[in-house]
DNA sequence: CGCAGCCTTGAAGTAAATCAAGGATTGTGG
DNA sequence: CCACAATCCTTGATTTACTTCAAGGCTGCG
């Protein structure tokens, strides 16, 4: 079941046999790639879609310098570009931060999703609007946070949206990225995210070291982050999970 | 015709004269509202979502001190909350900044158009995908550009919106705001905006006094945002327009 | 072994926030 | 019609957060 992940806890039970069945057998292909390529550049027309079965990648967009600015982190589960469908051509880059496996859709396929059902096209519509929400999380944790708050933040989110998808456990999880990434994603210099990661360390929040998150102090972290899970749109879930 | 500025100047063109009707004929209630007042707050179950007609409109987020962000600006002629129908409950507030027209349609009736009409169901879909478009456009200016290329890129993104709508000749338009709205939009404080505006003033490339923008040397202001406005997804258009 | 990539830390410089005080403009009630 | 309040704009002085520049250390790998 390649499609697994996707929406898992969010709302897939709206998904009915015949819709997933529908969806699973849309796909083309599935296929491996490294860490670190660009798949799809900005203004490229786009004739599928990618969906993200194992790794870690992002969406990016660069300055006049050229440095890049992260607009989105993908978890497996995640329709990384199906916003290319309705939108043809892509205005950032997609590319890989890990190795990955990814299994395609080609755009035809979606119009007859489109045409013949009703109610898986309006939970993929939604799947879409949830990267739109956590672009609004990232515009608000880049306007009105502070270097410690939008690092905090950025570890809070990830590791929400790894436990929907059973990757994290909550305490420790696996993120091979580098501080730079980090930086990236958070409009920060690598150097100064190195300094609020010492911090983070020495006040025993969060350490951060070879690519393992370790998170020590959840309240604490979230409360830096000003972290409220919501804008994920996870199903209700048991308060006790971890 | 209430919708006719809805995805003007955006593929508008692939609505057939029945999309059209049945987008129209959608349209439950037409009511003006005054500056200021916040119409959806975050979580609350929405049932119908907004057309702006006239004015200008916002969303926002808060922070623990009650400090907004502000996360997109809205003019005649989008659909503010068409995500409200796919996501049930919003993850942040709505809110009209100036005097306002709207018209609603009820979710029920977009049920009705997913169900019937796949052709006005993925153009929908597409025109919320341009939102989410902006915000990653708001990332990138908040996370890369300094004050002065924030500032700069938030007039050229609400000139280019309101020449699609011609509320703009692309020189000079009303924007009946503050300059607190502005560093709310911007990510700053309304004392760093106020020197922004002085130095884009003193420099000649634009002027915003008293609710008005002037446009004087529109190429340096392009350039100081580093704005392209591919991100808009605007219908290729008369390079000779202005 | 030696290089490359990444992490770490210090020192100095800069952009923006904060604090504070007036000034202009608009609206309002006496 | 004028006093006065409210709101918004403007500017200066100071502080703070973050960047930039620079150098060196660690780790894994060919």
């Amino acid at each position: 079941m390649l499609t697994k992940d996707f929406l898992r806890d969010r709302h897939r039970s709206e998904l009915t046999k015949d819709d997933i069945a529908a969806l699973e057998s849309s796909i083309s292909e599935v296929k491996d790639y490294g860490a670190r390529e660009t798949l799809i550049r900005a203004g490229e027309r786009v004739r599928q879609s990618t969906l993200l079965l194992e790794g870690l990648m992002c969406r990016y967009m660069d300055d006049r310098q050229g440095e890049r600015q992260l607009v989105a982190v993908h978890v497996a589960g995640d329709f990384v570009d199906l916003h290319g469908f309705p939108l043809r051509r892509l205005d950032h880059d997609v590319a890989t931060l890990t190795e990955v496996r990814l299994a395609f859709v080609p755009h035809g396929k979606l119009l007859e999703i489109v045409a013949e059902r009703p109610n898986l096209t309006r939970i993929l519509w939604f799947s879409t609007l949830i990267d739109a929400a956590m672009h609004r999380e990232w515009i608000f944790r880049l306007g009105r946070l502070n270097a410690y708050g939008r690092i905090a933040h950025f570890f809070c989110e990830i590791d929400a949206k790894l436990q929907a998808v059973n990757r994290s456990d909550g305490h420790h999880f696996p993120l091979p990225i580098n501080q730079n990434d980090l930086g990236e994603a958070c409009g920060m210099t690598g150097v100064h995210v190195n300094r609020i990661l010492r911090q983070l360390r020495e006040e025993g929040v969060m350490t951060f070291r070879g690519g393992e998150v370790a998170i020590l102090d959840r309240k604490r972290l979230e409360r830096i982050a000003e972290f409220d899970p919501h804008y994920l749109y996870l199903d209700e879930n048991d308060p006790d999970r971890n």
